[in-house]
RNA sequence: GCGCCUGUAGCUCAACUGGAUAGAGCGCUUGGCUACGGACCAGGAGGUUCUGGGUUCAAAUCCUAGCAGGCGCACCA
């Protein structure tokens, strides 16, 4: 249950009500009315701006209004048991025992669906998509991280999610793979040195790829790049895969689609989108400006087909052939996403990294094209990784074959580390993401401090022969929370907030950084004990007061349900 | 030159998308452990929210002109 989209209905429905007593003429925005967390210091459980919102609007005094207002909530909400009127005009409201009684009763029953706000969309997110051409770095990592939880937060609310990953196999980069695989094989069984040529692939990984085509094709002699191709290209690209998704599972994540471009350009679908936008007179034929830093020289004005971006909002019209006719990268994109549109989707996404930023408004103009804006394609951007270890900054690069991939990443962090850590950020900002910290096992490392909550939970439990989420209900007569319960009660109610706030806009660093916020508001509550007796939860070997329980209960649902989510492991005993 | 992202405490970042006296962690500093696991907690100092102008009851947030940093700017993928 979420309490604020409750009460704010209710709220908005009784302005209608008594609009005339109110002297109200304009109501057309009861829209921008909100009901927010009060700050901490007024010790209320919700503050609503509605006397302003009205108030501006109808040329009236918010004070006045508010205290008219505050009558009739008293009045006619019976969970309201006092309302303060505070600055320029908030309405702080404090929740009657019965109503908090009510909605930890149904938190508590409810604890799995606990926070979740009920959408029912269909989204298609495609991330990670990196080249197979070798395993992961680290710059993937979190575009992949943020992927996933974004699919399990919206899943978690309620939204149909289909995880996918573009596989792209098709190209030039493909061609020198390859190259860079017969090569290894070559260096292998004829002692060739490896060329040292700029568009090879250098890394090591290559190696093995090939011992392992080898060793797997002991009949088959590769003498002819040329002859053995398509054989090579197909075993090279399993074996890459292969790489990638074994780095994906260790960090937890799994993808429902393999979507490979080649299949596209093989299946004629490029033509059949083309066709489309042609259809929709959004293609040309014409001829491109000089890119820059190319000479007149090198520069030969072709005529080609080009998409009309440019009436979507891009800088330039963008090419959908090459010189030579044959189609571009972004044509074979356009046709990829016209098949993500036909398969009924009603929302697409695409996590990118930050080097692909200017492929954004292009692609989301031909989305827009495509589908005559019935479906909309929202891309998110995750900003670069900046990896330091004892303060010296590590840098990658996937052609030099010297970067960190995720394998390395995982000698020295665990899964659960990394995850946290990635997402523990917007995705707007670079991330700094230090080794040394990241390994640590206390308060500086904010997974273990999460944790650690959990694990303080359970051993209390255990220690009492008591689990969590067993029958627990309140009555109304006995309930009295003292202050540290009631900060952690009001924070628990805001969890359905954050998952709505966070799934509108995709901003998923909220979760963490919510979940960091409970649990210091449970490790103060823990040690308040030291201090003062009367905070102790046991007494002879028994549970002092229920509403002890009920609080962890409480907290260990959403620590559990946010864990789920961010896919961060929630051990018993550390 | 153009586009996107960023600029908030000494450092790394939040701020419910226009709300109240701008909040956390680290660092600095003062306290608290023979324990329901101190892998923690309580307190203090620390701010012209990059700058100038504008919009309004209200601006870190919106508009505008700049400044600084990052990433891009192909017929590559």
């Amino acid at each position: 249950m979420n309490i604020f989209e409750y009460h704010l209905q209710e709220i908005q429905s009784l302005i209608l009500k008594n609009k005339d007593s109110l002297e109200l003429e304009n109501i057309d925005n009861l829209n921008k009315i909100n009901l927010e967390v009060p700050p901490e210091k007024f010790d209320f459980d919700l503050s609503c701006n509605v006397a302003m919102v009205l108030g501006k609007l109808n040329s009236l005094n918010p004070k006045d209004l508010a205290e008219k207002i505050k009558k009739i909530f008293l009045n006619e909400i019976s969970s309201f048991s006092e309302i303060q009127i505070a600055g320029p005009g908030f309405l702080n409201i404090k929740l009657s025992n019965l109503a908090l009684i009510k909605n930890i009763n149904s938190i508590l029953k409810n604890n799995k669906t606990y926070g979740s706000n009920k959408t029912s969309e269909n989204f298609n997110i495609e991330f990670v998509s990196a080249n197979p051409t070798g395993p992961m770095h680290i710059g993937h990592c979190r575009g992949a991280v943020y992927g996933d939880v974004l699919s399990n937060l919206l899943k978690f609310n309620g939204n149909k999610v289909t995880k996918e990953y573009y596989i792209n196999d098709y190209g030039n980069q493909i061609y020198n793979f390859v190259e860079s695989v017969y090569l290894r094989i070559e260096e292998i069984n004829s002692k060739k040195p490896f060329p040292k040529k700029e568009n090879l692939y250098p890394g090591l990984y290559i190696k093995d790829i090939a011992k392992k085509i080898i060793e797997e094709n002991k009949t088959i002699i590769f003498k002819d790049l040329k002859k053995n191709f398509q054989f090579l290209k197909k075993k090279s690209l399993e074996a890459s895969m292969e790489l990638i998704k074994k780095d994906l599972k260790q960090l937890g994540i799994l993808h429902d689609n393999f979507f490979s471009e080649t299949e596209i350009v093989e299946k004629d679908l490029v033509d059949k989108a083309v066709q489309d936008l042609k259809d929709k007179n959004y293609v040309i034929e014409g001829y491109l400006k000089r890119p820059k830093g190319e000479t007149d020289d090198n520069w030969k004005k072709t005529k080609r087909l080009i998409f009309k971006s440019t009436l979507f909002g891009d800088d330039n019209d963008r090419a959908l052939q090459k010189d030579d006719g044959t189609w571009t990268y972004f044509a074979n994109d356009v046709a990829y996403h016209m098949n993500k549109v036909s398969r009924n989707y009603t929302n697409l996404v695409n996590i990118l990294g930050a080097d692909h930023t200017g492929y954004i408004k292009r692609i989301t103009a031909a989305v827009s094209a495509l589908s005559k804006d019935k479906v909309k394609l929202n891309c998110k951007v995750c900003q670069l990784v900046k990896l330091f270890k004892s303060g010296e900054p590590y840098k990658m690069s996937k052609r030099a074959g010297e970067f960190i991939s995720v394998q390395d990443l995982l000698k020295e962090v665990d899964k659960d580390s990394i995850r946290f850590m990635m997402l523990n950020r917007s995705n707007d900002v670079e991330l700094d993401f230090d080794f040394d910290k990241v390994k640590e096992k206390s308060k500086d490392n904010p997974v273990f401090y999460v944790q650690y909550a959990y694990a303080r939970i359970n051993s209390v439990l255990r220690s009492l022969n008591l689990k969590l989420f067993q029958k627990l209900e309140l009555e109304k007569n006995s309930f009295n929370l003292n202050k540290s319960e009631k900060k952690i009660v009001r924070k628990v109610f805001e969890w359905p907030k954050i998952i709505e706030s966070s799934s509108r806009k995709f901003d998923i660093h909220k979760i963490p950084f919510y979940l960091y916020e409970l649990s210091t508001l449970f490790h103060s509550y823990w040690s308040k004990g030291n201090e003062d007796k009367n905070y102790k939860f046991i007494e002879n070997s028994k549970i002092k007061r229920k509403e002890i329980l009920v609080i962890f209960n409480l907290v260990a649902i959403v620590l559990q349900n946010g864990m789920n989510i961010l896919g961060v492991s929630l051990p018993e005993k550390m």
